[in-house]
DNA sequence: ATGATGATATTTTTT
DNA sequence: ATATCATCAT
């Protein structure tokens, strides 16, 4: 048999990684370096060249879009389908196993998958049975208390409160949540991760049985995996499993959701026997953005260590510009693409990346104005819309009648007369027999409840009841179809006035035909297609890949924007205080790891790469002023050039390479006109009294100058003190000292 | 049961 | 500025 096929198109270093001998493998791959291309030749490799079995081969990644490319590209290069390969997302692996052994795990075998957003109901619910004062007892952060413990692999029973109260009381609603749960027959994401953990540890000869068949594990994004699926791969590694891990630290952006970067300094730990590979050979970036990310990233410590290189040429500088507000950015921005596309390039090519996503409305704003398609990613997705999760609530009291997150949501919607004190009377008897809501709802029935909402609650009860028996043996989007109108979901978003209501119902249709679409054997469980349903959708809420391929600017967060790359990148925003997030600047963990994000940022990069930043910037409603992000002048100064010919006034640091001489670059008349820029050429009232710089107050303490009105002495002053706040002064009696 | 009012908070996100 | 959410009045 031919090999060359796999490893003709890999460069030495790719090679050597694919071709390891069996054992445990590291692989840290640089941004851009072929790491989804390892670790595709590398399956091709164990099945072609080391006979190993697709069925002993599990690959892990942490999105069903990185699962379904790493199938699709591993199908391309064998040729054919890779057939009992198990490619997935440790949540969608977990599952599989979670609904091949739910009496091992302790599950009703009809459990359910919920999301956050019905996790935090749920939990939200708690607090309020418990009478707790929700201002002091905040869902999020117990809602964030519970899944970091899962995260972690503690259940409430491990934690111990000590002497804290607080703690105490979150253990508490951490056992209450689990109760719920079991009660309800769901369970979360990380419960899935987690029983799936425990269900291994816990019963010896299954794992053994799992060790046996999965003798090569695969792991995508390595960094990003967290405690408790790191344990998990343990587990299945054992001593002489044959794991196979690529990941970049530089590339760690996810500490916030529990992801340990350290993970991959452990896994030589835990594994003596591995070899180490390293990617440093980038086929993405010119050199100019490279050497500009290398500079930066060299910033943090602790690092593995790796420089990236490419044999390519150096390219362009990367180009920084300084905007005088948020929409002289976005217009910048939006000009410069105009440019590209007037040259033939595509609107696609281009990618506008920003730290935090309410960046992307000054944009639109421009974009929209200019008639500049754009495409927005992230935000709501298909299966998150709340009409479409009324919709599940109904099929799910269908598949499952003791799901009480589902009653609540939908017991009256469309209102049907069953207001909040019926519902209270309906859980305090739910609490007293410690039993499902829908069996309290129907004890209650003429007796607890009066006549009126009796007989609503009947209604509900057998419409529910109905429908179940109506929709047996109906093909699954019949069953949706039906459940729709049946329940009067679709008549009563039809009443809804015009432009919100017709979206609604259009998206409802949308999810008879996802039901049609819908393919119940990928599961590989006997569960009847529409539990298989309500469990493909949760845990794949549908990327919104409808128009992608359309020629559109792409927009996104930096941290969307992993895994991805395009010719031309704007990296905006680019301020301290805002990237770095001002949460992230104290804390130097925090500032690495903002680093990285930018680092990721840079890399994405193809060809160009714009650094712009805004000055004044109008955010949450007040305007405020702000120095160039750090990580501007952490990137080597020679590779930057600068496209405006600054002023010496608004400038509000005077390092070196602010205050050098203006680039020949033209600078459009318009901007040089603009109001803004008339406004700022005043000149300072004051040596050292200018934007941003330092000053102190015989009274205030120290403070920044926020703001500068007139000129002379009678010239006012706004400025932001540390301890006293933003405070307006006039100069001539302030007698500010300049720092 | 719907709509007005006021308080509050506002990184990043997958599953 | 704005979005979300709770509470209250209608």
């Amino acid at each position: 048999m031919s090999l060359d096929p796999i490893l003709e198109r890999l460069n030495a270093a790719q090679r050597a990684a694919v071709t390891a001998p069996l054992g445990p493998v590291l692989v840290l791959a640089g941004a851009g370096s072929g790491k989804t291309r390892v670790l595709t030749h590398r399956i091709a490799w164990l099945i072609q060249a080391e006979g190993v079995s697709p069925h002993a081969i599990l690959a892990v990644t942490f999105t069903n879009k990185a699962a379904g490319e790493m199938r699709a590209r591993v199908e391309s290069l064998l040729g054919m389908p890779p057939g009992v390969l198990w490619i997935g997302t440790f949540h969608g692996i977990a599952h599989r196993l979670l609904r091949r052994h739910w009496h091992e795990a302790g599950l009703v075998e009809s459990f359910q998958i919920i999301d956050s957003e019905d996790q935090q109901r749920l939990i939200k619910k708690l607090i309020k049975a418990q009478q707790l004062d929700e201002t002091r007892w905040v869902p999020r952060e117990v809602q964030w208390f519970i899944n970091s413990n899962k995260d972690e692999g503690r259940r409430s029973k491990h934690l111990k409160a000590g002497n804290d109260p607080i703690r105490a009381q979150m253990i508490r609603l951490y056992a209450l949540y689990e109760d719920a749960c079991a009660r309800s027959g769901v369970v979360d994401f990380g419960e899935l991760l987690l029983r799936a953990f425990e269900v291994w540890r816990d019963q010896p000869a299954l794992l053994e049985h799992y060790r046996q068949r999965f003798r090569h594990v695969l792991v995508d994004e390595f960094q990003d995996t967290n405690t408790i699926q790191y344990a998990w791969l343990k587990l299945l590694a054992g001593a002489d499993g044959c794991p196979f891990v690529v990941g970049d630290d530089d590339q760690s952006v996810y500490r916030f959701r529990g992801a340990r970067v350290e993970n991959l300094q452990q896994f030589g730990r835990d594994f003596p026997a591995v070899k180490l590979f390293r990617l440093e050979q980038n086929y993405r970036s010119t050199g100019a953005i490279l050497a500009a990310a290398n500079g930066l990233i060299a910033n943090n410590a602790g690092r593995l260590g790796k420089t990236l290189w490419t044999s390519g040429e150096q390219g362009e500088p990367i180009r920084l510009y300084a905007a005088f507000n948020e929409r002289d950015e976005a217009e910048f921005v939006c000009q410069r693409i105009r440019d590209h596309v007037a040259h033939g390039g595509l609107h696609r090519d281009v990618a506008v990346l920003y730290r935090s996503n309410a960046q992307s409305r000054v944009f639109e704003e421009i974009f929209l104005a200019a008639r500049m398609p754009y495409r927005v990613y992230g935000g709501l997705r298909f299966f998150e819309r709340a009409e479409i999760k009324d919709a599940l609530a109904y099929l799910r009291l269908i598949a499952n009648r003791r799901d009480d997150a589902s009653f609540e949501r939908v017991v009256n919607l469309p209102t049907r007369g069953i207001g909040a004190k019926s519902l209270e009377t309906i859980r305090a008897a739910a609490r007293d027999a410690a039993c499902p809501l829908w069996a309290a709802a129907r004890a209650c029935l003429g007796d607890a409840l009066g006549p009126k909402a009796s007989e609503a609650l009947r209604g509900f009860l057998e419409l529910i009841e109905r429908l179940a028996d109506e929709v047996k043996g109906l093909a699954l989007h019949e069953q949706v179809d039906r459940m729709l109108t049946v329940s009067g979901l679709i008549e009563f978003h039809k009443r809804d006035k015009a432009d919100r209501g017709e979206a609604r119902v259009e998206n409802l249709e949308e999810l008879v035909s996802a039901a049609r679409g819908f393919n119940a054997d990928a599961l590989e469980t006997d569960l009847p297609p529409l539990e298989a349903f309500l469990a493909h959708v949760t845990l794949e809420s549908g990327e919104g890949q409808a128009d992608a391929w359309e020629d559109c600017v792409q927009m996104m967060t930096l941290h969307t924007a992993k895994g991805l790359e395009f010719p031309i990148v704007f990296l905006c925003g680019m301020e301290d205080g805002l990237f770095p997030h001002q949460r992230s600047i104290g804390d130097l963990d925090g500032l690495e790891e903002e680093r990285r994000l930018c680092y990721v940022g840079m890399t994405r990069a193809m060809k160009q790469l714009y650094l712009t930043y805004a000055e004044q910037r109008r955010l949450h409603g007040i305007d405020s002023y702000s120095q160039p992000s750090r990580f501007i002048k952490e990137a080597p100064e020679e590779l930057i050039e600068e496209i405006r010919p600054r002023l010496q006034v608004s400038r509000p640091v005077a390092s070196g390479r602010f205050a050098r001489e203006p680039s020949h670059e033209a600078v459009p008349v318009r901007r040089a006109l603009s109001a803004s820029r008339s406004l700022r050429s005043e000149p300072p009232p004051m040596p050292g009294m200018r934007l941003g710089a330092r000053v102190r107050h015989g009274k205030f303490g120290e403070g920044v100058i926020l703001n500068l009105e007139g000129s002379g002495p009678q010239a006012r002053v706004q400025v932001n003190f540390e301890r006293q706040g933003t405070k307006w002064l006039v100069m001539q009696y302030a007698n500010l000292e300049p720092l």
